[in-house]
RNA sequence: GGGCCGGUAGCUCAGUUAGGGAGAGCGUCCGGCUUUUAACCGGACGGUCGGGGGUUCGAAUCCCUCCCGGCCCGCCA
């Protein structure tokens, strides 16, 4: 392979600046580098720029569909976002495909399985004879455990258009099952089976299997259904194959084939994936597409081999993708370490999780949910240094640049930043219900302008509800609530006579900075310890050992209520 | 063993394209908000930029080397 056509192209010093500089002619520059990008989508949009491609640029991002849809999966469609916004914005038409690798067999079971809604679930839940019954088969002949979509496949496809739609990317699903069954592939699979020798030669390089006996067509047995790979003779006029079902080895597993020789026709098999991919760009004229660092020293640098000297074409621009850890390990779907799309939007804002994907490609990256609130915390940073409010250069000038992409604005950007609660603040507001109790708490403590309209406090308020659903899944110290029926408490005669005077203070009426002079007063004066009267207070409006500033916050609430509960009644 | 990509403060990260001040947020500690608790405001502490060598007037940044981690180097995708 060339060295020009290694895929980190993000990573390298000295990039082609020759033809980075032709495509951009009005580049000012006084060294004869490239431009300076601030944001990684536009280094990648350079490369693509530099081809002179044809419109529609095509941007393809692809998985074989497995038992979750998680995070990591959703790199295939985020990179290629941020790469066909910017495209867009330099006005370009872009079409962002993805592909279902669906005709795909499955291998294995997956452990773990997530529902039309997102949700993970475990074999047991779900109809997992049909899946057990049907290893072997290709994705779109197995049928959707959960009995609801055509398909296996069709649910896996499903979940993640819906993840998509929800972060607002406009992406084309593609089945790769169609695309054969369409004839889309007969020219590329043609090309595969007219110069065995030449392909047994690209791939042997890449490939041990691969000998003078290889077939690089794996057809569907028309008796079983599997997918098999013993061909024994091909007809290229006839455009078909003969096959025998023979046994397949998984890892340590074997799927039995049924003995059935038969013919198949270039629609009635598929491509190995070596020759699979490449054909993808043939077929579907892709520009772009980033891939995990698991594909850059293996089927990359063979996709580049098959796809110019079997195919005849260039390979796409490339990107290399670092994968994410959750919570400090590895996804994995049969350890459980997974999430998906759905869960995390229960957690932060469509454009946090954008944000999250816009950061640079080739770090690899922790999400931690303990930590959510840092990552909010960041974009909020990220937001403000858009909008010319933080006194970092760098981060400004990457603000400057994504922030249009990261909220899905580019072509309005907004003028007025948002107003934005801190997501912890946001997490101890979901301790009451009521939406005016939160404005007015959230008010009291400078997080909304006076002259906010509706539409902003609404919209500020609605990262509430998120954060005390992280709040409430991570049980952190923000997990409180306050009790509308008394908790089951014992107190002390001193404790419980102090609580009774300080209701009928409360009865009195005073505003909450006086009743928290008076918390300090009235332990004093039954000699209780303040710590102990606090944890008492908690106790009983939160039933925990912690809250907010408490006479503050009681005088914020109906008196009726605080005084009853102070004297334990209700 | 070979190749590729990473390693910056306790944590999460920016800065590496374009060599010149080592940074941010969080956490911690101290202080303020009329006398502990969330939030808010101010301040401090905190790093041999994985180690070493080289180039340079000057290196987190370029080169070499070593260490650590992930991935690939069977099959599959």
């Amino acid at each position: 392979m060339n060295p020009d056509d290694s895929p980190h192209i993000l990573s390298e010093q000295t990039r082609d600046a020759v033809g980075a500089a032709e495509a951009d002619a009005d580049a000012e520059d006084d060294d004869g580098d490239g431009e300076f990008r601030a944001f990684w989508a536009d280094v990648v949009a350079d490369e693509i720029e530099a081809r002179d491609p044809e419109e529609p640029i095509v941007i393809k991002g692809g998985v074989s569909p497995s038992g979750v849809a998680h995070l990591g999966n959703f790199n295939e469609i985020m990179r290629g976002y941020f790469v066909a916004a910017v495209l867009r914005e330099r006005g370009h038409e872009v079409r962002q495909v993805f592909t279902s690798d669906d005709k795909d067999p499955l291998r294995k079971l997956p452990r773990k399985l997530a529902n039309a809604d997102g949700e993970i679930v475990g074999l047991g839940e779900v109809d997992a004879g049909a899946l057990g019954r049907n290893l072997g088969k290709p994705y779109t002949a197995i049928p959707d455990p959960f009995g609801e979509r055509e398909s296996y496949a069709a649910h896996f496809a499903a979940l993640l258009q819906a993840d998509a739609d929800r972060l607002g990317v406009p992406v084309e699903m593609i089945s790769n099952t169609e695309l054969y069954a369409d004839g889309d592939f007969d020219g590329v699979t043609r090309a595969a089976l007219s110069d065995l020798a030449g392909v047994r030669e690209v791939l042997s390089a890449y490939q041990d299997k691969v000998d003078g006996e290889y077939v690089p067509f794996n057809p569907v047995c028309a008796e079983c259904g599997k997918v098999t790979e013993t061909v024994t003779a091909v007809d290229l006029d006839a455009e078909t194959v003969e096959y025998a079902c023979t046994d397949m080895a998984v890892g340590d597993e074997v799927i039995e084939g049924c003995g059935h020789e038969g013919t198949a026709t270039f629609r009635e098999g598929k491509l190995p994936w070596r020759l699979e991919w490449p054909g993808q760009w043939d077929v579907l004229g892709v520009d772009f597409e980033p891939f995990g660092k698991d594909h850059a020293e293996g089927s990359w640098p063979s996709g580049v081999d098959v796809a110019r000297n079997v195919l005849g074409v260039e390979p796409p621009v490339p990107m290399v993708y670092e994968w994410f850890t959750l919570n400090g390990e590895p996804l994995s779907s049969s350890a459980g370490n997974v999430v998906t799309v759905p869960e995390l939007l229960d957690l932060l804002e469509p454009a946090v999780l954008r944000y999250f994907f816009a950061l640079h490609p080739k770090k690899a990256r922790d999400l931690d949910i303990e930590r959510l609130d840092q990552l909010v915390d960041r974009f909020d940073r990220f937001e403000r240094a858009y909008f010319g409010e933080v006194d970092d250069e760098d981060l400004t000038a990457f603000a400057e640049r994504a922030y249009p992409f990261v909220i899905g604005r580019a072509a309005d950007p907004p003028t007025e930043k948002p107003v934005r609660l801190p997501y912890t603040f946001a997490a101890v507001l979901g301790m009451v219900d009521d939406p005016a109790f939160r404005e007015r708490l959230a008010r009291d403590e400078g997080h909304i302008p006076d002259d906010a309209s509706a539409e902003v406090i609404e919209a500020a308020l609605a990262r509430v509800e998120k954060a005390r659903n992280w709040a409430e899944r991570t049980e952190n110290e923000y997990d409180y609530r306050l009790q509308t029926v008394l908790p089951d408490a014992e107190f002390d005669d001193d404790v419980a006579a102090a609580l009774d005077d300080l209701a009928d203070f409360v009865a009195a009426g005073h505003d909450g900075d006086a009743i928290q002079a008076e918390m300090y007063e009235t332990a004093r004066a039954h000699d209780v310890d303040v710590g102990d009267f606090f944890a008492a207070g908690y106790r009983l409006f939160f039933d925990d050992t912690q809250g907010p500033r408490l006479g503050e916050f009681l005088g914020e609430l109906e008196r009726e209520y605080v005084v009853s509960r102070l004297r334990r009644e209700a």
